[in-house]
DNA sequence: GTGCCCACTCGGTATATACCAGTCAAGTGG
DNA sequence: CCACTTGACTGGTATATACCGAGTGGGCAC
């Protein structure tokens, strides 16, 4: 097997990318061919080939019709499905992407941010905080907290890449999942004002945990989204 | 094979009630039997076991850690994760809840609600407006639009049950898969009323729809949950 | 008594195989 | 020419099997 991939190597995962830029190749409610042509052209097992399936359908790009086909899903609204890729999202609709790094230091872990990365509270963290333009348009704001015993020397990095991408190329510490917790918010004036909304502007508030094997939090990122530009979409299977 | 379920019969569903109801039954962070084990002492191989295991753990009930085994997760806060069953949840954090009905009726659809549901504008809809309290305080409210065609007398059924299981039990229109849309918003004033909440508390919106087999849209539901009362919780595997 | 190693178990991944129910078109009989 | 059957598909589900790498504990050598 000649391919190596950095991080993930699971044949599914590489299947996932493949097939992503299939769909997204081709027009909306065309048919992609069938999982039994599709396994035997990327020369994987049916079952492995339905693994990846699985995957962008949950993630919409795809959906299926029993006894019928896979058809390409409607290009739907923003996918605000993975906080490390924000910028390649907003690529993704076609428009002007563009960031601004607010700052990036080290402080000690308050008890909130020491909580949520498994951390004892003073433990030295990096803390970078940046927003996101679209179009010179502020759409959203955050602030990432990574423990600094996970990534040192992680501000000399290029901070502009992913940080998921960041930490399973330069430190080994490849995201495995990351778990959200999304509220309703109004942020306090410092957001506010990064994103230039007014006071009674509802955001959406996302907490986001990565995290590795060995269960560890690799990261924390407090994102504000702004409610006017923001959908979060996803999908359940019952 | 003894045992049959109304809708649902698929091993890994069944499975997924057992292995959920054991899950609660256990003290955080204790560790569950092997999926070997699992599998035989539920009679099915470990492939189908997995299937259900993969599901609890995108839920957040269990986590696993690799070569040691499968444990209980902590609970957390509320899961809008689904929102057919919303009573459910309240119910599962060992609280007091109740229903208001506002109204049942028969309405044309309107452009949004017809292209939601796949319909033309003016077509028969039912409309249902409830509320939902936890202890006398309102936490959500919602308005559900089914077809008509789907559900002929709807409104005669026990409107306090959960939606999909309705249309599951007494229309053989079993719900495959709800999509949601969620947003931040300050809801308009007839909503803020009812969850008696000012004209500056965010809120978060739900645009669910409920997808059968074929791709039929069966019900389209707004919602709106308090952005002080409700987190929205997910796991993304990368 | 201590340290090392090996065997066993764990979840994670991948394969080959089988059957089901539904679709759909080609072929067939009236 | 229409109605019906048939069979070749589709995705969906379930099984048995195999191997991997990482953790773990028992037993053996020193």
């Amino acid at each position: 097997m000649p391919n190596k991939k950095v991080v993930k190597d699971s044949k599914h995962a590489t299947l996932l990318e493949a097939l992503a830029e299939l769909s997204v190749s081709l027009k909306p409610h065309s048919q992609l061919p069938s999982e039994r042509a599709l396994s035997e052209e990327y020369g994987v097992s049916r079952m492995t080939l339905r693994r990846a399936i699985d995957v962008l359908q949950a993630r919409g790009y795809i959906y299926s019709v029993p006894s019928k086909g896979l058809f390409v899903a409607e290009p739907r609204m923003v996918r605000t499905s993975d906080v490390t890729s924000l910028s390649e999202v907003l690529r993704h609709r076609g428009n002007n992407p563009s960031t601004k790094l607010h700052l990036a230091d080290r402080i000690h872990a308050s008890d909130e941010v020491a909580k949520a990365l498994g951390l004892r509270k003073g433990d030295w963290v990096y803390r970078i905080e940046q927003s996101f333009f679209d179009a010179d348009v502020a759409m959203a704001t955050e602030t990432a907290y990574i423990p600094i015993e996970i990534a040192p020397g992680l501000l000399e990095q290029d901070l502009g890449k992913s940080l998921s991408g960041i930490l399973s190329e330069h430190y080994e510490r490849p995201i495995l999942r990351v778990q959200y917790r999304v509220r309703s918010v109004i942020p306090e004036a410092k957001f506010r004002e990064r994103l230039q909304i007014s006071e009674v502007a509802p955001t959406l508030e996302f907490f986001a945990v990565g995290i590795t094997s060995k269960e560890r939090s690799a990261f924390l990122v407090v994102s504000y989204k702004r409610g006017d530009k923001y959908d979060l979409i996803y999908q359940l299977e019952v």
